[in-house]
DNA sequence: CAGAAAATTGTAATCGATTACAAATATGAT
DNA sequence: ATCATATTTGTAATCGATTACAATTTTCTG
């Protein structure tokens, strides 16, 4: 691979001339131009990032941390982080942490050695005290999970809302007996869910139960379908479940499938974050759809103007409630 | 973010000392490197990166390239190659080219200006030639897609041989009329697989019919149940499907679900990779199973033994027939 | 055609590390 | 105490680019 200096002496010139053809291509003639386009072409030249950076102290490249790429509901989000990074001509690093610290660090570092511009943290485990350490001097932006009072920008949507009305929606379906499938109260997102739920229930005079309230360890199928077989097992079954992530729901619905039940008519499910599978289940699932396309867009425009330096106010984004098969009783 | 110079300039020593101090600790006194450590500790020192690499030309950081993260197949993938490439002191960045030369040009980049050290591809659509030029100058091995002949060290399984059995498994539960659901030919999986298809057809002398082989464009759910519908259509419709990705399947098995038609009873089903849904659908999905995670690890160590300049041999991994409920009719 | 102004090109410092080589210091032998 | 040797430390070149400033060449003006 040469470098700029192979190409000037290829092309008679001096290497600054070759980096001023290469970038803001002020005053550099046209016959001179064209050998250093010559010398380029033939050696098959092409500038070191490295080099680049290290003197620019700048990547155009965009980290974006997440927990996992197995849960779906990441992949849309990502598309339109992509899509935005690359209209601005930056490139994004996925990154995947498996919630585990020491991962966690690696990519921080990249940032503080400029390696990349700024992150975008859709990691709910993410270290919080950390991060905010990171975000003193480089730009970070929150997408999805975010901390409440902290000074970290975000794009999310109001979860505490959305969980209201789809159990909402259950009430109305004449439901009185609705079961949270809820992950770790340890994210925000989780308890905000469950506050939206028991402002449901209080709204319409319902009991609120702990043992209709199920947490799960992680957000795989398997977790979902364990809910639900201790769902079952209670002497007062619930009629309705709202389960906190659309991978949950679809567990319990394998649950309930295995156990003779029917879904809609003797259990009704709603899920959240409509990810393509939940359109794939049998019966589809009703969930709340995020706009994770456009969350993944906004939060990359907030990181590419938090480089630029300039201010930028946290978003919340509008949700919709998906009714589909599952509540169609 | 403090330099090396400000370290050296605090700990009253020169660069080279707390150069020498971060790496190989070659012979320097217990003193300076206690006044180094400390310099470091106060000033809150990381080296950077870039000015690292630069030098060493090394980053420890490997490129997976993905035609999209969409896919959980590669999920399992990738986190066999992590895994292995921490274990290493390596690092992966994730590189979704959306099929996109132009982002696959970006990637190619990185390797050339020394950003990354190797790559690892698992995109059936990246540009052969393009690959094969970096390859001849840079580490580079394939994962799952690869090239007949070519020169580039692969990992996979045996797709022809795992479409043979799983075609055979259909026909010895007595079905005749057998539907493939392939991807675009332009890959060697989809060819791979197809002729597996078809010398299972042949060995039982059953009929190869052109209008029971549906080539669907992606390998989205949508793509499968649009297969499904155009083959419920044939005046002569197959008893058996089996498609070359899960994903085409469980579209496929939601196309089924919308006819009035049973799984298995009336047609039965075969998916290929084992993707965690394909546990979670009703019924539950009959299909092969890609050892996912010790491919990733396979060609990570692959990866690594071609940046230390290792020789490396290709490697065909075994697979295995999951039989679930789409086949026991 | 001389001289001033404008356009073009080159020189050299710089970014932050590593490391060969040289210099300084410490240790040991007599 | 003196010299030889071993250990530790420093100096300066290097990786590949960018860019302020200086030097040179071209163009324009009268």
């Amino acid at each position: 691979m040469a470098n700029i200096q192979q190409v000037a002496q290829k092309a008679g010139v001096s290497v600054a001339t070759v980096s001023r053809v290469l970038n803001h291509a002020t005053s550099v003639s046209p016959k001179t131009r064209l050998k250093v386009e010559n010398a380029i072409r033939e050696l098959n030249y092409e500038p070191s990032m490295l080099g680049r950076n290290l003197r620019n102290s700048e990547s155009r490249l965009l980290l974006v941390l997440l927990p996992s790429i197995s849960n779906p509901f990441y992949t849309e989000v990502i598309n339109g982080i992509q899509n935005t990074a690359i209209a601005n001509s930056y490139n994004i690093l996925l990154c995947e942490t498996d919630s585990n610290p020491q991962r966690e660090n690696i990519y921080f570092n990249m940032i503080k050695n400029k390696l990349a511009d700024g992150v975008i943290s859709m990691d709910p485990t993410v270290n919080m005290q950390k991060l905010n350490e990171l975000a003193e001097s480089h730009p970070v932006i929150l997408c999805s999970e975010y901390e409440e009072g902290g000074s970290i920008p975000y794009v999310t949507i109001d979860s505490e809302l959305a969980a209201y009305q789809a159990v909402k929606h259950l009430i109305k379906l004449g439901n009185k007996k609705i079961a949270l499938i809820n992950s770790d109260e340890k994210f925000l997102y989780s308890r905000q869910r469950r506050s939206g739920y028991e402002r449901a229930l209080q709204e319409f005079d319902l009991p609120i139960r702990d043992e209709w309230i199920y947490h799960t360890k992680d957000l795989e199928f398997q977790n979902g379908v364990q809910a639900m077989r201790m769902l079952l097992e209670l002497e007062e079954k619930p009629t309705a479940i709202f389960a906190v992530s659309d991978t949950l729901a679809i567990g319990a619905l394998k649950g309930i499938n295995g156990s003779g039940l029917h879904v809609p008519n003797d259990l009704a499910i709603v899920g959240f974050d409509n990810i393509s599978f939940s359109n794939m289940t049998n019966p589809t699932l009703t969930t709340v759809s995020q706009p994770m396309y456009k969350m993944g867009v906004t939060a990359a425009n907030m990181l590419i103007m938090s480089i630029k330096g300039e201010q930028v106010e946290s978003i919340v984004l509008d949700h919709d409630l998906i009714i589909r098969e599952s509540t169609m009783g």
